[in-house]
Order: structure tokens, then sequence, then C-alpha cells
DNA sequence: AGACAAAATGACTTGACAGTCATTTTTAAC
DNA sequence: GTTAAAAATGACTGTCAAGTCATTTTGTCT
């Protein structure tokens, strides 16, 4: 009860320091291994064997590495969460064109990112699926992805004001409002895999309009380069 | 490979027709124990075990109503999804007040529900963990509740917009994306518990006042009954 | 090359839990 | 009240994977 876990102050065993070039490599093939594992099967699911021959090493040796299974998941974990946001935050900071454009290819640039790397698009599948046992990569993610892209969508509402592209609206006090479309299709994805095909292109757009729509200063702004074909009065059921 | 699998096609094993007051009784116990015990841990951790005790009942008394832990499952979370939209469907079948209101009324119930059940809140955590291991479940879901309130929800609009009050936007072939915001607080509150307070109360109207920016025929029907103090310019962070 | 240390290995131990089934208890029928 | 069938029980078995550690391999220094 008093004192220390000393599991929860040192995942990692070694200082990684001192290690030879050949343990920083090894050390990233388990990375990537266990990633792998992970993201196909989650944390129970994933077995340390197979972990450990995918990585072309002993299951001893994983133990060299990394305290636990847990030790190594929240390793895992972690590295996937880690180069997230980079490139946006450096396009949004040197940013000279019109705020809709910025905020256009900021969120085509975030569905790009969903729907390239595989281990990526499982990450909230892990943090949902496992993150009770797991509060604290949770916290990681808050503090480096969603934090982070909050102020970064503001900054961008902001400039949109400042330059009379954009209203007063609430998403300047929630910009979540603005990626839930995202949030949304991530979780249509997770659940349903590609058993109930959506036309992603099609819901980019919608996406990117709808938004704009919701925020633009004069209704014409939204309007330019919208959808070829926004049908008014779509078939029933087309989008389901 | 060839022929069927006679587990999926027969998940109880008895026909629920002939069975006694007690029998029924007692499978709903059950299924009540085994929705808190899954919802509390998933597939995995959960213990037939003490979902037997949960149920007041012996452990092999479980098989005789669920062929393995697989099909218990199943049951439950069908269980769970059943009963979601009734209350819904019905209001809006019957209402006649206008569409501003029925759109309102229609996210703060969903927002309600989202937030009293314990175990309903449970069931996203559910389908996206183990999803891929029963997408049978997925497609349940998909049906009875995704399709369904997506075509309620487009009926809302259609409604809307006959009346005046809404103009076409890319909502009528997505409806989605009236809701993602119910879906990215649904999945804030799985991933950080109550580690991130979130003020649920303004966002839920920052997100009736920001959907109706964007749908609404003209500013002023959006602008209604909106926040009592929308600060045009919050302060930086209040949000996250 | 030899000798010592560090790293790696994988057979083994351990614990946990899904699923079984011989036995006991309950229900119903006469 | 007796008896037979149905329902319920929980000790037991088999399996599977996390974690250990005595042994082997690799690397380094003289």
């Amino acid at each position: 009860m008093s004192g220390q876990n000393p599991e929860q102050l040192c995942d990692t065993l070694d200082d990684s320091s001192h290690r030879s070039a050949r343990q920083r490599e090894r050390d990233a093939l388990i990375i990537a291994a266990a990633t792998a594992e992970f993201a196909a099967a989650g944390f129970e699911n994933a077995r340390l064997e197979d972990i450990a021959q995918r990585a072309g090493v002993a299951k001893g040796t994983l133990y060299l590495y990394y305290a636990d299974k847990a030790a190594l998941f929240k390793a895992a974990v972690r590295s996937l969460i880690q180069p997230a946001l980079a490139r946006l935050q450096e396009r949004v900071m040197l940013a000279d064109g019109s705020a809709v454009d910025l905020l256009r290819e900021s969120l085509r640039q975030i569905y790009r990112e969903m729907t390239t790397d595989g281990a990526r698009r499982e990450l909230v599948r892990l943090l949902i699926a496992d993150g009770r046992r797991f509060p604290d990569l949770g916290d990681f993610y808050h503090d480096e992805v969603i934090a982070k892209g909050t102020a970064t969508f503001r900054m961008i509402l902001w400039r949109g004001i400042a330059t009379g592209e954009f209203r007063h609206t609430p998403a300047e006090e929630f910009p979540h409002l603005l990626l839930a479309p995202c949030i949304a299709l991530s979780n249509w994805k997770l659940m349903f895999g590609d058993r109930h095909p959506l036309d992603v292109e099609r819901y980019v757009e919608a996406h990117l309009q709808f938004v704009l729509g919701a925020i633009a200063a004069s209704p014409t702004v939204a309007a330019i380069d919208s959808l070829p074909a926004t049908s008014p009065a779509p078939t029933p059921g087309s989008a389901v």
C-alpha cells in the first residue's frame, strides 16, 4: 500500500543510454513485432511466443528487454502514438494560404493517415479495448495527440476568423466538433471493417462541405470546390 | 470446410418456446449477470465462474442454457442492442412540433441514454474490442441501431426542409455528420473515463448550436435557445 | 588462442480458467 | 408416498500461455 510500485516507474529494464548497436536494433525489431501482433490480436490474445518468433528472437529474450507482457504492450503502443501529429502541426505553423484551404487540407490529411498504416489504424481500438487496464497510455495519447490536435485546429479557426473567412462558432471552444466525423468514420471501420462499405471519398467531401457550412462567414465561401455533383435529394439509403 | 457450422446456427440450446417459468426466470438472471460481467471486463477477462455466482447459479448450469462462452457473450450483447431505438423512432413518427425542436430533442435524448445506463454505455466498447471475433454482432448492431438511426435522422432533415427550417446539406446523404459529436463524446468517455473531464452540458449545447448553424435555412433559426453565454473568444485551453 | 562476461535460448514450471460429467436435488406424475 | 425424469451442481480435467532459469552461444579483452 505505502511505498512505490517499482513496475510503474520502470517499464524498460535497461537505461537505454549504454546499449550496444545490436541491442538497439533488436529492441526495434521487438517493438515492431509487438506492435503488429498487438494490433492484430489485442492485449489478451497476443502471444509472446508469436511476438518473439516474428522478431526472430527467443521468448526469454523478450524478458531481457521488458519486465513483462504489460510493459511490452505499453512500449509498443507508445511507439505508435509518438510521431502522430508532427507533420500536421508543422504545416499549420508555417501555413500562408487561406484558412479554408488549410482546414480542408488538415482534415484530408487526417483521413489519409487513418486509411494508410494498418497498425496505426488499430491504435484507437487498443486504447478503447484495453484502455482501462492501462490508463497511463490513454493519458499519454490525450496529451500527445488530442490536446495538441485540439489546439492546432483552434489556431486554424482563429486564423480564419482574423481573415474574415470564418465566423464565431462553438467550435472555437470545442474543436472536437470539427473532427468528430473523422472519429465516427474510425469507429465505423473498427466495428464493421469492410462488411458495410461506406463511400469514403464522398463522406470526406461531405464532411468538409458540412463543416465549412457551419463556420463560414458567408455561404459562398463554403460552396467553392465542393462535391462535383451534390445531389440535393439523394437516393434514400444510398449512404447506408 | 464444406457443410455448416452448427454452433453458428444455434446459440441458445433450447427452443425458448417450451420452457418453464422458472427456466425463463433463470435465463434472465444469467443474461443480466453476463451483461454486467462482460461490460465490466470484456470477453476475455470475464470469468464464467463469476457470471454464475452473480446469477446465483452453478457454473455447469450455464452450459444448460448456452453452448459455450461465446454463445453467452452473443446473447448478452444482443440483449443490450435490442431495445435501443424504440422510443426515439416512436417520438419522431408522431412528432408535430418544429423540426428544429425535434432535432434538438432527439440529440439530447441520445446523450441522455449515453450517460445513464452503465452496461449500455459499455456496449460500444465491447463491439469495438471484440467485434472482429463476433462479426455477426456488429452486423446486428448495424441493422438494428445504425441503419434505423440514420433513417430516422434523415426523416427529421426532410421534414425540416419541407417546412423551410433547413436547407439542403450533405447531411441528407450522411446523417452520420449530425451524430458524429455523440460518437466522439462516447469515445472520449471510453478512452479517458473521468480522468480528463469535459463539460458535457456545454458540449451538448455547442453540438446543437453547431449543427443547427450548418443546416438552418437562415442564421436566426439556429440562434434561438442557444447557450446562455457563448463567449465569442473563450479562454484558450478551457476545453482542454 | 584462451578465458571471462554478457546475451540469448527454450524446456520447464505454474496458475488460470473453459468445459465435462458423475452425482445430487428438484419437480412432476400417478 | 413412491418413483422416474429433468435440472442443477461443483469437483475434476485438459489446455494454453506467461514467466523462469539452468544451459548454451556470442562477444570482448589480453
